[in-house]
RNA sequence: GCCCCCGUAGCUCAGCGGAUAAGAGCGAGGGACUUCUAAUCCCUAGGUCGCAGGUUCGAAUCCUGCCGGGGGCGCCA
């Protein structure tokens, strides 16, 4: 996206170029437009006459001053006014005519409003694994928010220019592997799994499905067991609107030398010794606590040896960045990680290792149990067909990935305004009935009049409605480089809120009659429509267009 | 023993790379419109931002300590 299609981001070159008429060159210092929080202070407010106020030797107020009078030649009739406010805060207050052509950039933006906002710090090639667990049993409502969590962060750095590659790291190896083979085995020969093995009633209903499985060798068991399983997992994912680039096999670490020939490598580089019989990684040299057993006294390889090995392959295929999305559960695991990293000659800010908090399900107030262990947990596809894909994907990423989150089944079930991705949806589906009775003909001339040369003075909840608008592309890039895709839930409910008052307040369709302007409010009802589409589809959650 | 997350309105939580005067939803109370989808909107009440220090012209936001809640790790995967 180019400043050319982003009202904000000329605002800001506006604001920019009458800080340098002030000052010459403003580099070092953050311009900021904020949002004022009542509209007495106006529709933005900035902080650059503190800022300048000390390069300048003068007295802040004054330089909000003569700021106030620059910015008002370089923006002309846009600005209705500039207030000094507070220490030295400017407060703008845009004119009609400002709102009117913001909203025309943005609808000749069309589908690249809000795209492409990583283009300023850079593109990048990014890596993302997400999800990875262990195909020993379907996708719990955990792996879902880490589904969830990864598939929309995805979108987002997609959206904000960046090449993402999805990868699901498959651990079918181990010995929890071993136990869930053994499972299998025990439930085709019609026995109680063995004591520590996998208790839950899929194990059998997968045995089941394997012909001749009380017969095979483990290894071929194995190796079918977790065939079946993944494609179920990939199944229950791809119905979550989940996708992968690639599935990448631990055991292929294992036969083909990778993990030897990285354990090699970091010999090489002087990162590996041996004592007690086993071989260590100096991990502690690199930022651990302490060092980290890559292969056991009894000659095992240890997971996290494979983990190496596995970003060592990463860091081979040159992306710009690897993002891992893991469990709470592995939070002590951030710091040898890295350190593996760096001794493989990564650089430190190049791994992010997202550390993903616990979900709670709740009905009413009261927690829903989930056990593991004793097989009874919820599933993914158990929760899909309860509140369906669009509820729980939008609960589920709701809150930020490193908060404990609890999902009211209740309330992700009610179809009422209570429920924010109802809300959100039918505000799209509204739109798109309001665009049905205006007809294309309507339509049509509202896309080919000039917006700008209107003469009615808008409605605040127009105005207040085409501010959210443009606030889009900084949410968006906000979101992407924040990791933070629950943002976007709620900007899609400002949004929506922001529309419901519209529609209120202002009649659309006819609303030459009544004093309003309707090519300007098809035209802004349009793209309200596609905004919260596209907010929607960044969070994997279906715009609807009626309901 | 070590580590991570959280503590903001009655409830669930945003905000937390500092900045004018703290936000939303639900719940509570009051009201509007009788429509282009009432599956709506507006107003009111309600907060020592866990506590105590520190940095700063300025802290819910950064630092330190403490208290309370949740979770994890210690050649498991």
């Amino acid at each position: 996206m180019t400043s050319l299609d982003d009202p904000m981001a000329e605002l800001r070159a506006a604001l920019a170029a009458a800080a340098a008429e002030l000052r010459g060159s403003p580099a070092g210092v953050e311009l900021r437009l904020d949002r004022p929080p009542r509209p007495e202070f106006g529709d933005f407010s900035t902080n650059a006459p503190l800022q300048l106020a000390a390069g300048l030797d003068a007295q802040p107020r004054a330089v909000a001053d003569r700021l106030g009078e620059l910015l008002g030649r370089v923006l002309g009739p846009d600005l209705d006014r500039a207030e000094v406010a507070g220490p030295g805060f400017l407060n703008l207050f845009l004119s009609d005519r400002f709102w009117r052509s913001s909203l025309a950039t943005v609808i000749a933006a069309g589908e690249r409003f809000g795209a492409g906002a990583a283009a300023t710090p850079g593109t990048e090639r990014i890596l993302v694994e997400f999800v990875s667990a262990n195909p020993t049993g379907p996708i719990t409502v955990a792996a879902a928010r880490h589904a969830a969590y990864g598939d929309s962060l995805c979108r987002i750095l997609a959206f904000a220019g960046h090449a993402v590659e999805r990868e699901y790291y498959v651990n079918d190896t181990g010995a929890q592997i071993r136990r869930f083979a053994e499972s299998l085995a025990a439930r085709a020969r019609g026995e109680e799994p063995p004591e520590d093995g996998y208790r839950g009633t899929y194990v059998a209903e997968l045995a089941a499905g394997i012909p001749g499985a009380a017969d095979l060798p483990l290894d071929a068991l194995t190796a079918r067991g977790v065939q079946l399983m993944l494609a179920g997992v990939a199944a229950t994912l791809e119905r979550f609107r989940v996708s992968f680039d690639r599935f990448f096999f631990e055991r292929s670490l294992h036969s083909e030398g990778a993990i030897r020939r990285t354990l090699a490598l970091l010999d090489e580089r002087g990162h590996v010794y041996a004592s007690e019989g086993a071989t260590w990684l100096r991990t502690s040299a690199l930022g651990d606590d302490k060092d980290r057993v890559l292969r056991r006294s009894s000659g095992e390889l240890t997971y996290f040896a494979a983990d190496v090995a596995y970003h060592e392959e990463k860091l081979r295929r040159g992306p710009d960045r690897a993002i891992d999305v893991l469990g709470a559960d592995h939070h002590g695991y951030v710091a040898r990680m890295k350190a593996a990293w760096v001794a493989l000659g990564g650089e430190p800010d190049r791994l992010e290792l997202l550390i993903m908090q616990l979900v709670n399900l709740t009905e009413g107030g009261r927690r829903v149990q989930m056990s593991k262990r004793e097989g009874e947990f919820v599933t993914l596809d158990e929760l899909i067909d309860d509140i369906g894909v669009d509820a729980a994907r939008w609960f589920l990423l709701q809150r930020s990935h490193d908060t404990t989150l609890d999902l009211d089944l209740a309330l992700a079930r009610e179809q009422s305004p209570d429920n924010p991705v109802y809300y959100v949806q039918y505000a799209h589906a509204r739109i798109a009935a309001i665009r049905r009775r205006a007809g294309e003909q309507r339509i049509a001339a509202a896309g080919a009049a000039d917006l700008v040369a209107g003469e009615t003075s808008l409605h605040p909840s127009e105005r207040a409605l085409v501010r959210r608008l443009l606030d889009f592309p900084s949410e968006v890039a906000t979101c992407a480089t924040r990791r933070a895709p629950h943002r976007l839930t709620a900007y899609a409910l400002e949004l929506a809120q922001g529309f419901s008052a519209f529609y209120r307040d202002c009649r659309v369709v006819g609303a030459g009659e009544e004093g309003g302007d309707e090519a300007f409010r098809l035209v802004l009802s349009g793209a309200c429509q596609a905004t919260l589409a596209r907010a929607l589809d960044l969070l994997g959650v279906e715009a609807p267009e009626s309901m």
